[in-house]
DNA sequence: TCTGGGGTCCTAGGACCC
DNA sequence: TCTGGGGTCCTAGGACCC
C-alpha cells in the first residue's frame, strides 16, 4: 500500500493567534516580536507584502512598521501554546495517527483513505477554522518531504489552501520549480555546496546518485533525496519521545554585571527547565550553564560549565545550587552580560533509577513530594505563584515586552472583554 | 540605544583501552 | 634507532528545523 501524508501548517501562526482575539486586525498588517522585542518572528501576509523580513531585527524595520501602521505584538507564548493545543486536538479528531511536529505544524497519516484526499483535507481545514479560528494550509503527498513541498505550493498558489502532490508527472513538474534551499532538510550550507556543483533545484537533487550524496553529504540528506523521489524514509512519529535535553535561556532586557543577578537569572531558568523536566517524569544527570556578553559587540566574553548531578535529580533547589556554583566558576568581573542560559541533559526516566549506594535517590523522597505539591499548585492555579526564593522576586534582568497581548485563554484575570 | 529561543542529529577529534 | 592499530566513548561544535 502506498503511503500518504498530510502536513497541516498554521498560516503565520503567531500573527494569526493575535488575530483570533482581535478581529479588527483582519486584513491589516500584523507582526509578532521575539522575546525582548528583538526580532520579527511572525508576519501577517500584509506585513510580508510591506517587505518586513523574517527574523529581521525590530530596530531595523521600526520606521517601516510605524509608517505603515503595522500592529506590533510582543511574543505571548502562553497564548500561542494554548491555541496550538486546540488546533492539534481538532486535527486529532480526524486520525489517531498524528505527529505534532512543532507548535504550528502536524503530520497526519492518510494511509488507507478511501475517498479523494483533497476533499478530505479541505474538510479538515474548514473544521479547524470553525473550531479555533485558525487559518491553516494542508499539503498531501506520499512522503513527508514532498508533503512539506505540497504545503508550500498550497500556501503560495492555491486559493483553497490545500494541495495534493501525488501523480509522478505533477511531482516532476513541481520539483523543477522548487529551489534546493527551500527543500525541508536543506539549509544554507548544503544549498551553497550543491550550487557549487550545479545543483539548484529539487529535480536536479533528486537525480543525484546515492553514492555521490553519501560521499559528499550525509545520510540524512540521502533520506531527503529518496523522499523527493517518492520513497518514504521518514516515518510518522506519533508517540512523542521524551526530550533528551531541556534548556532555558534568555537575552536580558538590560545588561547585567553583578554576579548576584546572573545567579538569580540562572536560578529562575532552572526553575523553568526543572518544571518541564518533572512534567516528562525525568531526572537530570548533568547541568550546564552559560553566560555571554553582547555577541554583536567587540570584546566578547562567553563561557560555559557543567557538572554531574549524583544522584540524578529533578529537585529544583539542588539544581539551583549546582547552577549557582557553575555561574560563580565562569563569571568574570568587569563584563556586561547580555544573555544566560541553563541546559539539563543526561535525562532519564525517574522510574528506573539506579540505586546509589550513599545518596538518596529522587523519586518517592521528601524532595520529590515537595516538588509535586509545588507543581500541582502552580498547575491548578495557573499562576506560578510558588517558586524558589533564589529565583528572585523583582527580576531586574527580565526581558522587555512592551507590546504584549493578554493571556486570554489561560488566565481568569485576562479574559477577553467585549463592550457592546 | 536596539539583533530570539528550544530542540535534534551528525561529525570530527581526542582520550582511552586492549 | 626502533615506537601499531582498531574500536569505543565522549564532547564540542556545527547544521538544521520551527
Amino acid at each position: 500500500m502506498t503511503k500518504l501524508f498530510a502536513l497541516c501548517d498554521c498560516n503565520n501562526f503567531f500573527a494569526s493567534c493575535e488575530r483570533v482575539f482581535d478581529p479588527s486586525l483582519r486584513g491589516k498588517p500584523v507582526v509578532v516580536l521575539s522575546n525582548n522585542d528583538g526580532c520579527v518572528i511572525a508576519r501577517s501576509n500584509e506585513a510580508k507584502a510591506l517587505g518586513i523580513g523574517m527574523a529581521e531585527p525590530y530596530f531595523k524595520c521600526r520606521d517601516l512598521i510605524e509608517h505603515n501602521g503595522v500592529k506590533v505584538y510582543s511574543a505571548n507564548f502562553v497564548l500561542y501554546g494554548d491555541l496550538s493545543a486546540r488546533v492539534m486536538s481538532t486535527l486529532a479528531q480526524f486520525t489517531p495517527e498524528i505527529e505534532i511536529y512543532s507548535i504550528d505544524e502536524a503530520f497526519l497519516s492518510l494511509d488507507g483513505l478511501s475517498h479523494d484526499p483533497l476533499a478530505y483535507v479541505k474538510g479538515i481545514r474548514e473544521q479547524v477554522r470553525r473550531d479555533t479560528g485558525m487559518p491553516v494550509s494542508i499539503g498531501v503527498a506520499p512522503t513527508k518531504t514532498l508533503a512539506k513541498a505540497a504545503n508550500r505550493i498550497a500556501k503560495k498558489y492555491s486559493s483553497q489552501g490545500v494541495y495534493c502532490l501525488s501523480q509522478q508527472q505533477e511531482i516532476s513538474h513541481w520539483l523543477e520549480k522548487i529551489e534546493v534551499r527551500d527543500i525541508w532538510g536543506i539549509g544554507t550550507e548544503k544549498a551553497e555546496f550543491l550550487k557549487r556543483h550545479g545543483i539548484v533545484n529539487a529535480s536536479q537533487l533528486a537525480a543525484c546518485t546515492d553514492e555521490w550524496i553519501k560521499k559528499h553529504l550525509t545520510i540524512t540528506t540521502l533520506k531527503t533525496v529518496l523522499e523527493l523521489r517518492g520513497i518514504s524514509c521518514l516515518p510518522l512519529e506519533d508517540v512523542l519521545p521524551d526530550k533528551k535535553s531541556i534548556g532555558t535561556s534568555r537575552t536580558f532586557g538590560w545588561q547585567v554585571s553583578a554576579l548576584e543577578e546572573l545567579e538569580e537569572a540562572a536560578a529562575a531558568y532552572i526553575g523553568n527547565a526543572a518544571e518541564k523536566l518533572r512534567e516528562q517524569k525525568s531526572v537530570c544527570g548533568y547541568v550546564q550553564v552559560f553566560i555571554e556578553t553582547d555577541r554583536f559587540k567587540e570584546g566578547r566574553y562567553a563561557n560555559a560549565a557543567g557538572i554531574d548531578m549524583t544522584p540524578p535529580t529533578a529537585y529544583t533547589p539542588d539544581l539551583i545550587a549546582a547552577a549557582k556554583r557553575l555561574v560563580k566558576k565562569i563569571y568574570r568581573e568587569g563584563y556586561r552580560y547580555k544573555k544566560a542560559g541553563v541546559i539539563l541533559t543526561d535525562l532519564r526516566p525517574d522510574s528506573h533509577e539506579q540505586v546509589f549506594l550513599f545518596d538518596e535517590t529522587y523519586k518517592g523522597t521528601r524532595k520529590s513530594r515537595i516538588m509535586e505539591v509545588m507543581d500541582g499548585f502552580n498547575r491548578s492555579t495557573n499562576s506560578g505563584k510558588i517558586f524558589v526564593a533564589g529565583e528572585g522576586v523583582k527580576q531586574p534582568w527580565d526581558m522587555k515586552q512592551a507590546h504584549k497581548s493578554m493571556r486570554f485563554t489561560t488566565r481568569w484575570d485576562e479574559l477577553l472583554e467585549i463592550r457592546i
